[in-house]
DNA sequence: TAAGTTGTTGTAAAAACTTGCAATAAGGAT
DNA sequence: ATCCTTATTGCAAGTTTTTACAACAACTTA
């Protein structure tokens, strides 16, 4: 639990806080080995913050998305999902089956250079979600 | 209205029926100029089949994006819209203001195959939304 | 044209997600 | 230690999306 206390001084010197809510969702985020549901997130971290609430954790994942401490992603049934940042990478997910896989960033890197190029856009560094059909569900 | 009856024979051929209600949903997609929400597609179908409900709006939107009639996306919101499939891109959305612009699908086609053959993956169509930060708002 | 099969719909309710606002408490300042 | 500012929370209510199931109606067949 105290292992979230490390991303204290980051969110201060942007002005935000640290609060017993974030602590438990960070904390939870970091020991979880998938990405998580905001209703998964929710029951695990009221176990170290009784009286958490559920707009509290959806404005929390929000809020460490914004500042990019967790990343979203896109489950099979499009729901969104929170995992720590770090270590980029993507996801394809079977449309069938659901099974998913990782894809290393760089396989997309010279994509972004490309599409920031002829788009104007900048800084894109999305965490993207592909969908297609997995080895096992092409056998039938 | 009448031109959502060219989708008929496909959908019988599959084992599915026409319905107005399809109908109905289909006209509005097909004479939008843009992404369209749920809601949206809900408050312009029910001008054309009075008494339909948004859970028909849903499930019929999710039907027809499994049959490849339509493209679900995600909107800047995070919220899924809809739009008529065919004529293939993906976009690119801004953090900041939300601004929307196309990408050209052959700018992915050879990430796809890339992905396919690292992946053992098939069939990898998706309609992806990138996020970065428009040429506006880099200004500031 | 009538009857039967079953894919589709509406209803009602639940679940998931969002919002406004007053009360709270984190962290800087004294 | 105590005070102050204001970021953050909980509460309550709203909105959006999903689900279960019985009634319905599109299409096939005779
Ligand atoms: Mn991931
Ligand atoms: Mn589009
Ligand atoms: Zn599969
Ligand atoms: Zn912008």
């Amino acid at each position: 639990m105290t292992c979230a206390l490390e991303y204290a001084p980051q969110l201060r010197a942007r002005g935000y806080r640290m609060t017993p809510q974030r602590m438990a969702i960070l904390h939870v985020l970091r020991h979880a080995e998938t990405h998580l549901s905001p209703a998964e997130i929710y029951k695990k971290a009221r176990l170290e913050a009784p009286g958490l609430t559920e707009p509290t954790v959806y404005r929390t994942l929000e809020f460490l998305a914004d500042i990019a401490l967790v990343r979203p992603s896109f489950s099979s049934s499009g729901h969104l999902t929170y995992e720590m940042a770090g270590n980029d990478h993507h996801h394809i997910v079977c449309r069938d089956c659901g099974g998913e896989v990782e894809v290393e960033h760089t396989l997309l890197e010279s994509l972004y250079r490309l599409l920031e190029t002829t788009s104007g856009y900048r800084s894109i560094n999305s965490h993207v979600t592909f969908f297609g059909v997995c080895p096992n569900c092409q056998a039938k």
